[in-house]
DNA sequence: CTAGGATCCTGTCAGC
DNA sequence: TGCTGACAGGATCCTA
């Protein structure tokens, strides 16, 4: 599930091969297509949360979200062999992984295809929950999740989050955290991870949070986002990277997530896993006590330095 | 206003 | 082998 760092990563693949390039076509294949202009070049990538936005030189955007399956592939048209340097194949693909990524295009889950000067951009998504908009590039942040949507943790403030908690403060931190417009990026694998980080009971009430929890959080959401960043996402089953290979953030990093029954690598301490927000919940019971008191990665950490 | 569950959809997998 | 049901989750919608 494309979360923060993922749908990075597809913006950077996709700077890297559409910038410059004219619009051509729009093809719809499911649903109704509101065509934009065509004929504009792609000036930049924007991000907004998960929300990717392509902006072209005509006054127009290409909004994406891919929610849970959504996949963004390009290919161009004649991989080309530059002569100098390594070739460049033009295979850039982002998203939720399967065998598109390789596959024949279009295929059954193609929602829609754009085509350009020197290739052609296909939006996949096998469960239908994504959508994409063509809207002038003055009206994106106008949209109603692009104006909803809460500061990202690199420009969160414990005092702007503590703000924002409190607005929901009979609410398990595990819901309010995939909520988008208390913090914007985190979906279900880093918010997992970040309530690890920060040593934070999953069920615990956001309003019952004291300061130095939630700066743990704030930090965990950044440390688990950037660690996702570096690797080139997470993998589990739904992410690849843009250029169509496997990121190792869940292999390599994921504390919790996706772990209930094995040991938890700080403790040792079987993870759990529970249902929250209808969301299935990882955690480690020891480090994230339910009442407050001690936990955190750092002080458990600390104490076995100090041995 | 908030809280919390249901919902959209389809592929996968466990269990029988 | 083939069926059934549970499960996966981002954002939004509905109810209380």
């Amino acid at each position: 599930m494309p979360e923060l760092p993922e749908v990075e990563t597809i913006r950077r693949g996709l700077a890297g091969v559409l910038v410059g390039q004219k619009l051509l076509t729009c093809k719809g294949f499911t649903g109704s297509v509101r065509s934009g202009k065509m004929g504009g070049r792609v000036v930049g990538l924007r991000r907004f949360g998960k929300l990717l936005v392509i902006d072209f030189d005509n006054g127009e955007s290409l909004a994406f979200h891919l929610r849970m399956t959504g996949q963004l592939i390009y290919r161009a048209l004649t991989p080309s062999v530059s002569s100098s340097g390594p070739a460049l194949i033009g295979s850039v693909a982002g998203g939720h992984p399967n065998k598109s990524f390789v596959g024949e295009l279009p295929d059954k889950t193609t929602r829609a295809v754009f085509e350009f000067e020197k290739g052609v951009l296909f939006f996949n998504d096998q469960r239908k929950f994504g959508l994409f908009e063509f809207l002038p590039s003055l009206e994106v942040e106008k949209m109603p999740f692009v104006a909803k949507l809460g500061p990202e943790p690199w420009k969160m403030t414990v005092l702007e989050l503590k703000k924002r908690l409190l607005r929901h403060k009979k609410s398990k931190i595990k819901a309010v955290l995939l909520d988008q417009t208390v913090m914007a990026g985190l979906g279900n694998i880093y918010a997992d991870e970040t309530l690890f980080l920060a040593g934070v009971h999953p069920e615990r009430l956001a309003g019952d949070l004291n300061d130095d929890e939630i700066a743990k959080i704030i930090e965990g959401a950044k440390k688990s986002m950037e660690a996702s960043l570096k690797s080139g996402g997470s993998s589990l089953r739904n992410y690849l990277r843009v250029d169509g290979s496997y990121g190792d953030y869940l292999t390599l990093f994921a504390n919790v997530y996706g772990r209930a029954g094995e040991r938890c690598k700080v403790c040792g301490e079987k993870i759990a896993k529970i249902k929250v927000a209808v969301r299935g919940t990882h955690f480690c019971p020891r480090c994230q006590r339910a009442s407050k008191t001690v936990g955190g990665v750092a002080e458990v950490a600390n104490k076995r330095r100090r041995k």
